[in-house]
DNA sequence: GATTTCACG
DNA sequence: ACGTACGTGAAATCA
């Protein structure tokens, strides 16, 4: 791996921190907020990015060459206010206190100096990282050298994202920009050429002086409009020119490999960061910190000890304003029974109280009061409160800090598990309690990983949603599940005597155990392959090889497929049916997927069945109310969308801008034949390879999965990837990316931290490698799926739409709906996630509806 | 509690 | 030489 010379264009973050900040002062009134922002910025760069190298680059107050060329050139800038100017002095400073080098050059701007460093990067053999969001930087983005526009978010731009943005390569992104003009510079460019004339002429003529030429000989293909600005233009056109492109040469003494961040001196820092305030940045900075950065939060943190006080006496001696942590216990989420509910209650000293069923309604009036008053509530877990707050009546507390939610979009992983002391409630309870603690150092922790908007923008307030839609439930009928459960139960006897007979002695076909003995010892077949512990395998796969050998495997297939669906579906289902409402409710597990997925337990509802026949009979058990439709709406391909706005590969891309059926125009590009000519076998094949191409599939498991050899499973790879070369490069950046920071993030800045990559062990590094290449598609599908309930949901109110929202399936929202609104609902709800988030290329929604969720019909568009 | 199998996206 | 497509949850068997 090449080592990575980060370029930061300082004023630019300056700028944006100066406007986007609240004013900030000291407490001697000093502005700090530009420099505060700018510190954060540079904090963030260190922890996420982890560069070898970084320059921080600033323009330099003298005149440039630019201006000397151009008397307007920047002159529609206003002054600078004074407030900002005093703090740019400081920057440069600060910097270097962080251990950052610095450069100026007179007569230059930053954006100059990081094109000479980038390319002396280069010609040394490093990668050059430009950290701007100035479209003039795109102009160098090439072989090592790419765009790390905006930090937080991590949007890289490469060749194709710059194509994708502009309409033009980099090569010509000085052409582009000295024809369509750029306002905060005051270049005019010309006249009456914007973006899209831009990029399409010089596309065709290949750039500016091409285009040029045309226009003079009146060449059909310019508009005879754009003809004429452009030769009034001409003159002035090498001007713009100059103004545009960045100098690669200005004589700087500064080499990359004196780039490398030093350890920040306490004894300059210190002082510099007391004067200006920023303690808590302070404490980030000091060395400890810049280390690995285990996550604190995790692992240290005990519980304090609680002083365990009565709950009228805890009531008696309480601040109002004072934050609150907060913990419950319950049995499973039910509406059926009343079950034992404790709350617990704490301030951050430790002084306790536990409320029982019978505390919480005497103390009705002052816990309501405490729980909706302006006091923070930090809760461990808050869906599970809102459950039991509603089961013995109280109010659901706002504002609300989630730990629980924070941790987990601090780190996904699943946290290991934890005894408990004694059996009794107590030691849950206030195990909980503590884990609720921590909210200042959490919050700053959020902010620090980059996933603060992630918590509260995404993750928090989808909290309440899902509580909605456990509460709901869906309507599940029972009758006929009983019937269709005796119906599969006579079916598996008769089955079972069938193989009886066939085997000439009984068996438990369950047992994987005795059927390996029937099928390997018994009658001595072949074992078609291991299980993962090396015992001899009798799953599906292995079955249907041994299929043509005997009859038996055959049969053993029919029956399994039946009693799984008897005992996990049909006998699941109904052992947790609300008797009284007939409905079923599941509990959306938020922390439970690393990728940023939902899961749903007790019941599963996003395993229900579809693919066999058998399984859609269970399917239609899930019913719609009276006067209601189920209506199921879903995203189309969205795995292969967010994978296509990731890499930006102008092959993916321009296939789901135009609506192609994405699995014939693969094919059509992988096996070099016209669309009309792909027949059933080569889009078959081509669906296989845009599945597997999320996974980081290997020839050998996509020769399995279409049953051919693994040299033609290679050749079909080998030429999948000529053809859509971006992706491949994404996924070869994104691994690299991934190593260097330990970790990989959507598109929304999600994280998920891979420590497995620096396994000794290859299976599990492999493993780890491939789950890097499928979580940013995985979960950035994820993201999109959790932002559009959050559209829906806001928007059900507004819009006077009785729908609500039941489940949420990875790719596909399931309402129940009024047949009165089926009509304005499908067509709102379909725009609303649609336009759940702008990616670059469109979002495609298929709704439909029926009487359940088997007998569907498409809502005509 | 581990193992195997299989339901879904 | 080794393993070999990502992410889940539930049920049954067996030690």
């Amino acid at each position: 791996m090449k080592p990575r010379l980060y370029l930061i264009d300082a004023h630019a973050y300056l700028h944006r921190a100066y406007h986007a900040l609240p004013p900030l002062n000291n407490s001697r009134g000093e502005p700090v907020g530009a420099l505060y922002g700018f510190a954060r910025t540079l904090l963030q760069l260190l922890r996420r990015e982890k560069p070898e190298l970084v320059a921080v680059c600033f323009d330099h107050p003298e005149p440039t060459f630019r201006h000397k060329a151009f008397a307007p050139y920047k002159a529609t800038r206003k002054e600078l206010d004074a407030d900002l100017v005093g703090q740019l002095k400081s920057a440069a400073p600060l910097a270097r206190a962080m251990g950052l080098a610095c450069v100026e050059q007179p007569g230059y701007e930053a954006d100059d100096l990081m094109a000479t460093l980038a390319r002396r990067a280069v010609e040394e053999g490093l990668e050059a990282v430009l950290v701007t969001a100035d479209k003039d930087a795109l102009q160098l983005v090439g072989p090592g050298v790419r765009v790390l526009r905006d930090v937080t978010n991590s949007v890289w731009m490469e060749s194709e994202q710059v194509e994708a943005k502009l309409g033009v390569p980099p090569s010509l992104v000085v052409d582009y920009l000295s024809l369509v003009g750029d306002a905060s510079d005051n270049v005019p460019g010309v006249k009456g050429v914007g973006p899209v004339g831009a990029s399409k002429l010089l596309k065709r003529f290949g750039g500016l002086d091409g285009v040029l030429a045309a226009a003079r000989r009146a060449d059909p293909e310019v508009p005879a409009k754009t003809a004429k600005a452009l030769l009034a233009a001409e003159g002035d056109i090498p001007l713009y020119r100059r103004l545009i492109a960045l100098r690669a040469d200005v004589p700087l003494s500064l080499k990359p490999s004196q780039c490398a961040p030093a350890k920040p001196e306490e004894a300059t820092l210190r002082p510099l960061f007391e004067g200006l305030e920023f303690g808590s940045l302070l404490k980030e900075l000091l060395p400890a910190s810049f280390s690995a950065a285990p996550l604190h939060s995790e692992s240290a943190k005990t519980a304090p000890d609680w002083k365990d006080v009565e709950p009228e006496e805890w009531l008696r001696g309480l601040d109002r304003s004072t934050p609150l942590l907060l913990s419950c216990l319950r049995s499973a989420p039910s509406l059926v029974d009343a079950s034992p509910v404790h709350l617990a209650l704490a301030l951050e000293d430790g002084r306790s109280a536990v409320f029982d069923r019978a505390a919480c309604g005497r103390w009705r009036s002052q816990l309501s009061a405490l729980l909706t008053g302006g006091a923070l509530k930090s809760v461990y877990g808050l869906k599970e409160l809102l459950w039991a707050l509603d089961e013995v009546g109280l109010p659901a507390p706002a504002p609300v800090f989630d730990a629980q939610l924070a941790r987990y979009c601090l780190n996904p992983a699943r946290p290991k598990a934890e005894a408990f002391a004694g059996g009794d409630w107590k030691g849950p309870l206030l195990s909980r309690l503590g884990k609720a603690a921590g909210q200042r150092e959490l919050s700053q922790e959020l902010k620090n990983e980059g996933v603060l908007a992630l918590y509260e923008m995404v993750e928090r307030p989808l909290v309440e949603i899902l509580y909605e839609m456990e509460r709901l439930g869906v309507s599940v009928d029972a009758a006929y599940l009983s019937r269709l459960g005796a119906e599969f139960d006579s079916e598996l006897e008769r089955l079972q005597g069938e193989l009886d007979g066939l085997a000439g002695l009984k068996i438990n076909v369950n047992s994987p155990k005795q059927l390996a003995g029937l099928l390997y010892d018994t009658l001595a077949l072949p074992v078609p392959h291991k299980t993962a512990k090396g015992g001899r395998s009798t799953d599906e796969e292995s079955l249907r090889f041994l299929c043509g050998l005997h009859p038996i495997p055959a049969k053993v297939l029919d029956y399994r497929e039946l009693s799984k669906l008897k005992s996990t579906y049909i006998d699941g289902l109904l052992s947790r049916l609300d008797a009284r409402s007939g409905r079923v409710h599941t509990t959306f597990d938020q922390t439970g997927t690393e990728t940023g997925r939902l899961s749903s337990v007790n019941p599963n509802l996003q395993n229900i069945p579809i693919r066999s026949a058998a399984g859609q009979r269970i399917r239609r058990a899930f019913v719609a109310p009276p006067g209601c439709v189920l209506l199921s709406a879903d995203y189309s391909q969205i795995d292969l969308r967010v994978l296509a706005h990731l890499c930006g590969d102008p092959l993916l891309v321009d296939s789901f801008k135009k609506g192609e059926d994405i699995h014939t125009r693969t094919a059509s590009e992988v096996f070099k034949v016209a669309p009309e000519a792909v027949d059933k076998e080569m889009r078959r094949r081509a669906k296989a390879v845009n599945f597997g191409i999320v996974y980081g599939q290997t020839p050998f498991g996509l020769a399995i999965e279409l049953g051919i050899s693994q040299h033609e499973a290679a050749g079909i790879i080998r030429s999948y990837f000529e053809r859509y070369g971006a992706i491949q490069r994404w996924a070869e950046a994104n691994l690299e990316e991934a190593r260097r920071t330990g970790a990989v993030r959507t598109f929304l800045g999600r994280l998920r931290r891979l420590p497995e990559l620096s396994a000794q062990n290859t299976a599990q590094r492999q493993a780890g490698e491939r789950a890097a290449r499928n979580t940013p598609v995985q979960g950035g599908s994820a993201d999109v799926i959790k932002l559009a309930m959050l559209k829906v949901r806001a928007g059900l109110e507004g819009k006077r739409f009785k729908s609500r929202l039941a489940l949420q399936i990875h790719d596909e929202l399931l309402f129940e709906t009024p047949r009165s609104e089926v009509a304005a609902f499908s067509k709102w709800v379909r725009a609303t996630m649609e336009g759940a988030v702008e990616l670059s290329v469109p979002l495609v929604v298929d709704v439909k509806a029926g009487a359940n969720w088997r007998d569907m019909e498409v809502v005509a568009r």
